[in-house]
DNA sequence: AGTTGTTCTTAACATACATCAATGCACATA
DNA sequence: TATGTGCATTGATGTATGTTAAGAACAACT
């Protein structure tokens, strides 16, 4: 839990007392590759900070297929904030998408803290801003971007994903096939050919 | 403001004298149908709180196409939470669809009324979570439903915004065209009759 | 009342992306 | 070495949605 002793001093800038105290809290766990620890139907009880591995959520519809939300690697939080601040039944998958190690930080945690340290609590309602930023810039880009473009931006935001993630899995997250994105894939390499 | 005012009474259960002060803080403006109230490049400097009226915040692309990210109509919340957070420049516009009151909320307020009550703390948190909520679901739709579906979900959302609104605005927020929207209805019509 | 602009609809045509099916490749496992 | 399994690619074809253009209904403005 290397990171995510680094995480709070240094993000959240808990201190080394408060520190001590709630490091008691917390339990780390290990996920093998392929495992399941979130299903629809289930409360989502604890956030995931990825300590190292990477995490995927996503959503089955009603033909199976899936609709990756959002993917974690190292020092990411994954969690349906939905499903845990209302506890309500979450619709969310989370898998690990490699052998993974998770801190589980439940949302007592998250309180306890809160009430600690003014710098947490900060911190946190910024994490909160950030994820709607995050999604707001998704949705637009959803509304008005064609495959390549949303691509693009992928690999720019995200080059560690892009290579540690399966093809099949960014299309998903893309909102494409993997065929498609097979396709815009070898345009791309066309035109950056030209261009040298 | 009486929107407002119970707004803030019972959603944030805020008590008499506590409301005293805080009320002493905000204004209120008139936006005439048409006016642009946030623009690119701006810091989004206001929460606005609508009491009468519909607002809406929507993207300009390259191609000078709109893409709609949110509307509001009464007690609801318009804003860039990100511009205003992290005092970016904002990359909406914000403009009224109807002659429309709101009520300016700038950041202090939220301050100060977090610093005054506990149940405003938790009101607010409780808004940024729904906030995030509800762009998860959307994303959700845009990555696996058709335009079809999209459009039905909406209506069920928001029966009253599908009438005040004009339909181009909602195949805007839809992410297709105002004849695609045209035609999605025709084929519903179609089916519904048919039941009957 | 006439003019102008906006919204919605419809049709013909264009295109991005999906679907279906086949193949090759890498990597694991027997 | 053989054999299976998952992933990426490719081609042929299908379909949803976009584009362009036109007209009708309606509101807004003078």
């Amino acid at each position: 839990m290397q990171n995510f002793t680094k995480y709070l001093k240094a993000k959240a800038n808990i201190a080394e007392p408060e520190f001590q105290t709630l490091i008691k809290k917390i339990k780390v766990k290990h996920i093998p590759k392929g495992n399941v620890i979130l299903r629809p139907g289930e409360v989502c009880q604890h956030s995931f900070f990825v300590e190292s591995g990477l995490l995927r959520a996503y959503t089955v519809d009603t033909l199976g297929k899936e609709h990756i939300i959002q993917f974690g690697s190292e020092n990411w939080i994954v969690v349906d904030r939905s499903s845990t601040f209302f506890n309500e039944p979450s619709d969310l998958f989370i898998d690990a998408i490699e052998d993974t190690d998770v801190v589980l930080i439940d949302p007592q945690f998250i309180t306890q803290a809160s009430e600690i340290s003014a710098s947490f609590r900060k911190y946190n309602e910024i994490a909160l801003h950030n994820h709607i930023r995050h999604q707001q810039k998704r949705i637009n880009l959803l509304l008005s971007a064609s495959a390549e473009t949303r691509y693009i931006k992928f690999i720019k935001l995200y080059p560690d994903l892009t290579l540690r993630v399966p093809q099949w899995m960014i299309a998903s997250y893309l909102g494409i096939t993997p065929e498609s994105l097979s396709r815009v894939r070898k345009e791309l390499a066309k035109k950056n050919f030209k261009q040298n």
